[in-house]
RNA sequence: GGAGGGUUAGCCAAGUGGUCUAAGGCGAUUGUUUCGAAAACAGUUGGGUCGCAAGACCCGCAGAGGUUCGAAUCCUCUACCCUCCGCCA
């Protein structure tokens, strides 16, 4: 959620802000006005209380006192659950004020309007073979299986596949844990505050997580989840920002709706592992950490020698959370276009006000700010490699920094 | 699964119905002092409402209910932690 300040000191801005997002404006009314009853109904509550604690507190105690302190219990029972209910009215609609985006994202409605930042590598225009078909032939994917014993969207990875998912983990938290980031394996569920604050409630708010039972848990749609869960509830000490880590976790999507050509195969799946940056920072950090998640994915995509593309989100593609945002996209010869492979947010203090996590810096308390990023998620990495990676023969190189986990150099048939 | 003990502020910790307006300590931070620091001393260190401000008030003792004129304190439920027993490995 964002600082109900601001909203009350500068509503003009912020309705700018949400309009830019391509959202409704008149949420920002919904705020104020269920800001303003609930102010009129905690004074008129603050001052029974108030006059609760002095007859409380009275030197002499009366019949008259005592039948006045039996009113003001009947009456706060009354009042105090009303407030309780415009309370929450008021969370609710403050909860649903999108961030507000960074001046830095560029502005518009949509995918068409975001920009292309960089392009890196040469795609090679000659190959065209889709990851299925290489896969298939290789024995290492087998979506029939998956749909047989779970349901369509669902796969097995074997022999070389189940290798390479492997490799490109343990690669990726080496990776990350060379550069300062703490590697950490999550529960993969999680309860419904973690899983609704950090925001996996898009426009459509159709719903993207699995629930478990009547449980109030969720299997994540993200290591995101988790990691920002870790510091739930904290105050940070300023001294020990920024905290880095990262995450690996498997991810569970719904993805109600995403059939058609661009899910095929592993693209779009029901469930699939990642490793995932997360950090905590103080807020005049956040932007040059950021950055520095960028900067770190394309390292790693450089390192696997995929040719890709950074794009910048415009502010109606940033979604709710995020203040800014960047994805790389790997060529991938199969659809013969950028794929997305990455994505990285600024989620400035939305996430953090959202699940109370704070840092002291002098007799101040502050709400952190929380970054957000892809290093690796695996089928798409998979993807990439399988395509790109195709030889004359049908064989697949292996990406030279994989190859010490995988123990071989190329992918010829499965066993 | 059974039985007991516990959860207080950034951390440690006192507090078993009414100056608790939550003691004290540690840490952090600001000020005084100092050439600078240490030490010492003083202040600040959860959220909210009203107010131009000074400030006033309300809430907050794991969470949710309840008893009472009045609850950190008594009662009920829930969550989590610890110890022992059982079960499994």
């Amino acid at each position: 959620m964002i600082d109900i300040q601001l909203i009350r000191n500068n509503s003009e801005k912020v309705k700018e802000s949400v309009r830019k997002k391509g959202y409704d404006t008149g949420l920002v009314d919904k705020v104020l006005e269920a800001d303003k009853a609930r102010r009129e109904l905690i004074v008129k509550v603050d001052a029974l209380r108030k006059e609760r604690n002095e007859i409380a507190s009275a030197e002499q105690r009366t019949k008259d006192i005592e039948q006045r302190g039996r009113e003001i219990k009947e009456e706060l029972k009354t009042l105090e659950p009303q407030l309780k209910e415009l309370e929450e009215q008021f969370e609710n609609a403050l909860g649903q004020i999108p961030n507000l985006p960074s001046d830095k994202a560029p502005t518009g409605k949509g995918e068409e309007d975001n920009k292309e930042v960089s392009v890196w590598g040469e795609p090679d225009k000659a190959k065209s073979k889709d990851h299925l078909e290489i896969g298939k032939s290789l024995g290492i994917i087998d979506f029939e299986a998956g749909s047989k014993v779970t349901g369509s969207g669902f796969y097995y990875l074997k022999g070389d596949g189940a290798l390479l998912e492997l490799a490109l983990a343990q690669y990726g938290l080496k990776f990350l844990n060379e550069r300062g980031f703490t590697p950490v394996i999550t529960p993969d569920l999680a309860q419904k505050r973690f899983y609704e604050g950090t925001g996996y409630l898009p426009k459509g708010d159709e719903a993207q997580t699995y629930v478990v039972n009547d449980n109030d848990l969720g299997l994540v749609a993200t290591a995101e989840v988790t990691l920002a869960g870790y510091h739930a509830d904290e105050v940070l000490n300023s001294k020990e920002l920024p905290k880095k880590y990262a995450g690996y976790s498997h991810c569970f999507r719904m993805e109600s709706g995403a059939y058609g050509k661009y899910s095929k195969g592993l693209y779009r799946v029901h469930q699939f592992s990642k490793v995932e940056m997360f950090a905590f920072t103080k807020a005049e950090e956040s932007e040059s950490m950021h950055e520095g998640f960028l900067k770190l994915e394309e390292e790693f995509w450089q390192s696997l020698g995929i040719p890709y593309r950074v794009i910048e989100m415009c502010t109606g593609d940033l979604g709710a959370q995020a203040a800014r945002k960047f994805d790389l996209e790997a060529w991938m010869p199969g659809r013969g276009d950028y794929g997305e492979i990455t994505s990285t947010s600024n989620t400035t203090d939305y996430q953090a006000r959202n699940l109370n996590i704070k840092y002291r810096e002098g007799d101040e308390t502050k709400f952190a700010h929380t970054i957000n990023g892809t290093l690796v998620a695996t089928p798409r990495a998979i993807i990439a490699i399988l395509e790109n990676g195709l030889q004359e023969d049908g064989s697949v190189v292996i990406p030279e920094v994989l190859r010490p986990y995988m123990g071989k150099d190329r992918i010829t048939s499965s066993r």
